[in-house]
DNA sequence: ATAAAAACGTGTTATATAGCACAAAGGTAA
DNA sequence: TTACCTTTGTGCTATATAACACGTTTTTAT
């Protein structure tokens, strides 16, 4: 494996949403106290209950925030990719995780102490604006899944998630195969409901000529098709 | 009906957490810049696909914020009592309403411009803050709501509501009559299920002495057992 | 290379909850 | 009062989806 170190300026690269209102000498203080951790796939990055220190940004890879639910089901709240920041809302609640998160894939995170954003907060009415504008968006987002997840039936839940996978993380040359690959597991977390219904339903999508699956790669054949089957739920 | 209108200074004491943090510049331009709206019972206040323009605080009555699903069925997401913000979500995420809110009760709201407040921002870091904080507990509960509303059974999501109702509107002098008189159908709407669940789960909850139920009106008997089934699911 | 363990796939059954129909009660308006 | 509409309540039926069992394939570890 080729490791090669981060600088410092790529790493400020990396985070132009919160690097860019920043004035040189908070730029200074931030660059003078992160850190950088590696994930390896799958591996828990924190867990419910613990508590939140440090802001952490996705420099790469893929991660996802999920919650352990009733009778050991699963529920993957969101998904996060590279340049996301993520693990800040429970400290600023002043909770500990409710949710916990793990690699999907080998990541690199970089971790600023929560106490180092408070102090920038509180001298930069800009970054506030940052944060204000990211939770804002994240509670719609979680608003609208509520409903969804909710009302909407399952061939209508997993369609959904196909499109949201394809806007999330994108997808290869092809421009139809989705750049993330899901165990089918992963796939039914995200979707609310069993794995043997999210097989079950991907067969029928792929003889249905929705869709194309070999192992966990999924192509998206007919995307209007897809939309209008998670619209009509 | 008896009409006071409310003072400068009464305002401003309703509504502490956003109004504390600012200097005495910045309370007079709010104060000069606020509006007060009254709502009749079950009026709506916004709608779904509307654009955001002012931040409201509840001064008097009780909110439901809610989405219309799939198929006519109706999700209430959360619900507002008096002292509270609402309707900033939106502004801030740059898009249009994807709730909408109705009053359960007469109430009087206090609007604010949204570009007051933003500009309110760029210049106080604190007030920042208080948005930031509100938002991070609100994307918490969403989360957790997610969650409880699709794993849980009908008697834990019902119980969940009951609890959850007495939490944030409580209860009447004899320490146990919900303050808040729901239909069944919202508190089905609360609880994401049908109407005809609702009344039966509600009888059932009676006939086991968890609950007295009197029309409306809705008294916790059994709390700790309420918990125990909102918590097993 | 081989064993062990995960993940995947499929058929069958069980069940929670939606859907529907209809009656009774309560509130509202003329 | 009468009529009318909304809300509440109840029984029955339909159905979407979970649960389970079991075989196959793929991945991982030794």
């Amino acid at each position: 494996m080729v490791k090669k170190e981060l600088s410092e300026t790529e790493i400020a690269e990396s985070i132009p949403d919160l690097w860019q209102p920043l004035t040189d000498a908070q730029k200074d203080y931030l660059a003078q106290n992160f850190t950088i951790q590696k994930y390896k796939k799958n591996e828990t990055i924190y867990c419910e209950g613990e508590t939140p220190k440090h802001l952490m940004c996705l420099l790469k890879g893929k991660v996802k925030i999920y919650k352990d639910g009733v009778g050991g089901r699963s529920q993957i709240i969101r998904v996060i990719k590279d340049k996301e920041y993520f693990a800040y809302r429970a400290y600023f609640a002043n909770e500990n995780f409710v949710t916990a998160a793990a690699a999907f894939e080998p990541c690199t995170i970089c971790l600023i102490p929560m106490t180092c954003i408070v102090k920038l907060l509180e001298e930069n009415a800009q970054l506030g604006l940052f944060f204000i504008r990211q939770l804002s968006i994240d509670l719609g987002i979680s608003d609208e899944r509520t409903v969804s997840l909710t009302q909407k039936h399952i061939r209508g839940r997993l369609a959904e998630s196909l499109l949201f996978l394809k806007d999330t993380y994108g997808v290869e040359e092809d421009q139809c195969t989705l750049s993330i690959y899901l165990s089918r597991e992963d796939l039914a977390n995200l979707s609310n409901m069993t794995t043997s219904n999210a097989i079950r339903t991907l067969s029928n999508f792929a003889s249905e000529k929705l869709i194309i699956i070999d192992g966990r790669k999924i192509k998206l054949i007919d995307e209007e098709k897809l939309k209008k089957i998670s619209k009509i739920g």
